[in-house]
This record gives structure tokens, C-alpha cells and sequence, in this order.
DNA sequence: GATTGGATCGCCT
DNA sequence: GGCGATCCAATCG
């Protein structure tokens, strides 16, 4: 196992700092058949307080119960019939906040992310960021599914470790929500292809 | 028990 | 740039 592994006490702080700290990391998986990983190059933010868009936000229920454990767990919830999502829990125990994972740029395993997107050689030539770039698409292409819910990110099979530190980090509103769209809460290394949007100019 | 809407993607035009 | 697929969680009765 790499050395600089994500401690337990990396995610236990306010989102937003977990969220931005996040950026230039490597997120690694490990199972049955090797390891896939790649570097976090968008997150967005859901806070414990004022926003409307949090899970959390209605209170604790069986779904977003992980989002109130311990900072460093895995959140990972389905989303629109087919998808499953893949958040950070951070915060202290009780305080319910997380950061989605939105996009990756593809380091480890990349055949195999290939295959499991069902995508041919040729369309990744043309267009990479189809492997990776989206919320739904990584967790597609790292295998990570709704059963590593609740699953601790601070040792293997599925942790972060450090990577480098963004030249610059670009602040949107989030994608693709209703509450709360005016909060300026996502994060992105600026200038990385692997980013799912293009930034609105 | 039924209804509604969602932190999306891929295909079509 | 628009729209359909697809199914779970939450809400209401």
C-alpha cells in the first residue's frame, strides 16, 4: 500500500476545506482483479446547515444516514435509475456533510475502466473523457457501487492518497440541482480536460 | 399503496 | 440542445 494514504482526520473538517483539498489526490480501488484509480479533479460541496440541497437537509433517514457517522465513509446513494453517486462523508459525528466525487482523470487500470464504461478503443481515442468525467461515469468505470456504502476511505480497498496541489482551483454553483443553485460550492482544477463541464466562460 | 421528482447519461436532431 | 430511460426515496393519504 502507497505510502501517503488520506488519514481518518483529513475528512473530519468543514466541507468546503475537505472539498478543496480533495482537488489533485488519487481515489484507488482495489478488488478481485486489480487496482483502478484516478486523480479527483472536480468535487462539489453539500453542507450540514443552510442548504437546501444537502441530503441531509430534511434530517437523518435510512438513505443519508452514513452522511451523520464519522468523517472519511463512504456515501454512495442511486440516482436517477440508474446511478449510483459517490460521496465523502466529512464534518464531526452528527454533523451531516459530504463532497461528490464529479470527475476524474483516469490513471490506473484505464483498459479496464474501458470495458466496464462498454466503450470501444476507438471512441476513448476520440473522446477520454468519456472514461471518467461525470459523477456517474466514474463510479461506472472504478466499480464502485452502492455496496461500499458507508465503507471507510482511510486504508483499502478504496482510499485516497496525496497528490499534487492545483495551480488553480475554479468556483462554480453546482450541476444539475434546484435548491440551492446560487451557492457557489463547486470546485475544479482549472485548465484539466478531465473536468465534466466546461466552466460557463 | 400510489405518486412524484431527482447531485445523470447517452442518443438523437 | 432536447429528451427518454429507469427506479428508489420521500411524501401523502
Amino acid at each position: 500500500m502507497p505510502s501517503k494514504v488520506l488519514p481518518r482526520a483529513f475528512f473530519a473538517r468543514p466541507t468546503v476545506k475537505v472539498a478543496r483539498a480533495l482537488l489533485g489526490c488519487v481515489l484507488h480501488y482495489r478488488d478481485s482483479r486489480g487496482e483502478v484509480s484516478g486523480r479527483v479533479v472536480e468535487v462539489e460541496a453539500y453542507l450540514p446547515k443552510n442548504d437546501p440541497a444537502c441530503h441531509a437537509a430534511i434530517g437523518k433517514t435510512p438513505r443519508n444516514q452514513v452522511m451523520f457517522q464519522d468523517a472519511g465513509r463512504a456515501y454512495v446513494y442511486f440516482c436517477y435509475g440508474n446511478y449510483d453517486l459517490f460521496n465523502v462523508v466529512t464534518e464531526k459525528i452528527g454533523v451531516p456533510g459530504a463532497v461528490l466525487i464529479r470527475a476524474l482523470e483516469p490513471l490506473k487500470g484505464t483498459e479496464r475502466m474501458r470495458k466496464r464504461r462498454g466503450l470501444s478503443r476507438r471512441q476513448v481515442e476520440k473522446n477520454p473523457r468519456l472514461l471518467t468525467s461525470g459523477p456517474a461515469r466514474l463510479t461506472l468505470a472504478m466499480g464502485i457501487t452502492r455496496k461500499l456504502n458507508g465503507m471507510p476511505l482511510w486504508k483499502p480497498p478504496l482510499y485516497f492518497s496525496m497528490g499534487y496541489r492545483p495551480e488553480a482551483i475554479g468556483v462554480t454553483t453546482r450541476i444539475g440541482i434546484q435548491k440551492g443553485a446560487d451557492l457557489p460550492l463547486r470546485f475544479y482544477c482549472r485548465g484539466n480536460p478531465y473536468v465534466s463541464y466546461p466552466p460557463k466562460k
